[in-house]
DNA sequence: TCTCTCACCTGGTATATACCAATATCACTC
DNA sequence: GAGTGATATTGGTATATACCAGGTGAGAGA
């Protein structure tokens, strides 16, 4: 079942456990089943806060770990979200990226009234690697462009985005602005848009430093996204790296059967 | 601190109250570390059993819930898969999904000598509900063909396909054997294959259903892809979900960009 | 009115313990 | 040799406790 945000809330409860005996439903999940009830039927809503981990073990007679393994599971789930010591809070609905048009998600999303925002965490001049030549079909240790911007819309991280640009090809890109859809900038500034694109998507545990960038738990799970970006002549120019809130993904596609 | 145009002058602080980084990483994150390397240099390899709670709490001389969270974060990762009370084990490569040719997956997998098999869950006739009807641009309450399907390589589940099929269009489908590509028999049986799809994917929680399916815990999350596949005059005629073990899905895509 | 302090809240980590249910092993019996 | 049954091991659940560090907000003091 969706909410009229297109959250997924629905879960089936049944109160077995395992292949259909007697055991009970956990009482941990019993009780993020009733939070999941609130949140789907309104009593909750976006970045309200839960109750916290005491008050809720309190509230059920059960000890302290008991509730917080209900809030974990949620939180694993990517219902809710922790901020530090504050508290947990109902996560925002999910964005949408669609991967077939490839257009600029940043003016879609801007377009779309998300408010989403973005911050230069890193830019600097480097070299290719061996995974990042092959990709972008160069030789190794040719100079590269490196930046890494967080996308969020306020204080709610969505995903970290690491583009790597051949310098060769776009010199002097560093000094633009880079609060801004770069597919833009290689349009207007260089001439050069993209054509085709080969996407892969995948969930992967989260990094010490991303967890940090996207304000989540070291042991969660994101999904990454890695497109490398050619132009009409087939030439790769770009490859970016998205690293998404797993529970703030959704991606789109629309395929046509080529081969038939 | 940024300028004026957004260009990096300096290392950014954490704002906006992210993690900080001063504190040591957690016993429990070191003991994943320590476990993940092994993974990756191969000490540990595809199906090997890892050290138990208890073992691994006597090792490191923490505490048994110290070793179990080590593990459950590996586990979270999708590195680790448990199987109930015998012990946890490394987990096998992924699997690729290309989501742009839309050529069966299955017969895919099989002449990639992945060794898919398939095990028919679930067949039946229904009637189509508000969303489904909306999807299939049908009216509500229309026969509907409903199989679920359980995708694995020998005992190691890695998804679940729930197709959904108008009766009208595809009469005595559920005569055939379900356990092949089911677009193999669309094709030659009915005549019918797919032109266009429409897909989404996202991450979400697990059912209690399809967790035991997939043989993973009920806090899990999974990837879900949906798809509206459509022929060749742009009918739409199968709705497909498939509910992925988050760590055993990759999917990629090709695309070519057409609105310029 | 403004600023600073401090008490209290929060989640994060960690230990120790207990019991249960499913599984694996192996000795034993028929 | 095939079944049986006790036993050890495993993960799953749950409680109780403790301390830490960051966030919050009320109240004291300027």
């Amino acid at each position: 079942m969706l909410d009229s945000w297109g959250r997924i809330l629905s879960k089936p409860q049944s109160n077995r456990g395992r292949k259909g005996d007697s055991s009970p439903r956990p009482r941990f999940l019993q009780i993020a089943d009733e939070i999941r009830d609130q949140i789907a039927n309104g009593a909750l809503k976006e970045h309200d806060i839960l109750p916290s981990e005491r008050s809720l073990s309190e509230e059920h007679n059960v000890s302290r770990m008991t509730g917080r393994r209900a809030l974990e599971a949620l939180e694993t789930e990517g219902l809710v979200y922790s901020a530090d010591r504050r508290g947990r809070f109902v996560s925002p609905k999910r964005l949408n990226y669609n991967i077939s048009n490839m257009v600029s998600f940043v003016s879609n999303a801007q377009t779309n009234n998300v408010g989403l925002n973005i911050e230069l965490v890193d830019a600097a001049e480097t070299t290719a690697g061996n995974r990042l030549a092959a990709l972008l079909e160069l030789e190794d240790d040719s100079a590269i462009i490196a930046y890494t911007r967080l996308f969020h819309t306020g204080a709610h991280p969505i995903f970290i985005e690491t583009e790597y640009l051949l310098t060769e090809r776009f010199p002097d890109f560093l000094e633009h602005d880079l609060r801004q859809s770069t597919t833009k900038i290689l349009e207007e500034k260089y001439g050069i848009s993209a054509a085709t694109g080969d996407i892969v998507i995948r969930m992967r545990g989260v990094h010490a430093d991303e967890a940090q960038l996207l304000n989540i738990a070291a042991s969660h799970t994101v999904i990454e996204l890695e497109q490398v970006i050619r132009d009409g002549d087939g030439v790769p120019f770009c490859f970016g790296r998205q690293v998404w809130r797993g529970e703030m993904a959704e991606f789109s596609a629309h395929a046509i059967v080529t081969g038939y």
